[in-house]
DNA sequence: ATAGTTTTGCAACTCAGTTGCATTAAATTA
DNA sequence: TAATTTAATGCAACTGAGTTGCAAAACTAT
């Protein structure tokens, strides 16, 4: 399992996310590191760190993929992360939610995981 | 508002969809149509046509943008068609559900829509 | 230090989706 | 039904997220 070196790649990537415990998205985490990291680099640790348990991803509206640190419990045997995922359409930030959606059980069908995305805006974007 | 002229490329998308109710990737519709139909003319179409609310789109795994007949009731004014959505991972088959979600309401946001996309396997790829 | 791996940077690539513009085909009017 | 207006189409070139191959650099263990 734990074949992830801590090179400093991996340990900026992770400083952004503890500085900030929000959702970014690849996007942005390559603006982020401009100069300092490579884009094909930032995309490789991510996927690393996601094997590890460590961030969890999902798409946002316009199918960006986004990353945000897990939830206590998660590793790289299972992931806990399948909370629903908030988007903001006028500024467009992202909130984990911990919110508990109950899905009837599909007949004939074996679900593995439950995206969801809720559109909206959010609390400053309200006022 | 009812701005969609008949036209040739409007019909012939109209037909795959009404021939199989089964919602398609625009991926797989250019592949459909393809010496007949150019695939900008194809996504114009598929706007010009979710605009009418004839048909909705959402996004499936891979965030490529799928396409389904709407429910009756759908119009330019109002879409409906905020159903669930159920991609197998294995023959990457869409079906739309009837299922209705209950999302608890968020204090200090207001929600829009909501994108819910199942993952698993299908009936037929679960035998 | 040395050897054996993993990681990184870089450049080139893939592929979904978009844009500008000239041409064509609907719909409308006379 | 021919002329006019306006929307729709085809084409080629582009954009931008994400990927790939490979050589060079940086970890880790011996």
């Amino acid at each position: 399992m734990g074949i992830v070196r801590k090179t400093k790649a991996v340990t900026t990537v992770l400083n952004i996310f503890e500085a900030q415990n929000e959702a970014k998205s690849v996007v942005r985490l390559i603006e982020l590191v401009k100069g300092v990291m490579n884009k094909t680099t930032v995309y490789r640790v991510l996927d690393r760190l996601e094997q590890e348990g460590v961030i969890h991803s999902f798409n946002g509206r316009d199918g960006l993929k986004w990353y945000a640190k897990c939830d206590e419990g998660c590793s790289s045997h299972k992931h806990l992360d399948s909370h629903p995922h908030f988007q903001c359409t006028e500024c467009d930030k992202v909130e984990c939610l911990s919110l508990d959606v109950k899905i009837p059980k599909l007949k004939n069908h074996k679900v593995d995981s439950t995206d969801i995305l809720l559109l909206g805006q959010c609390e400053a974007c309200c006022s």
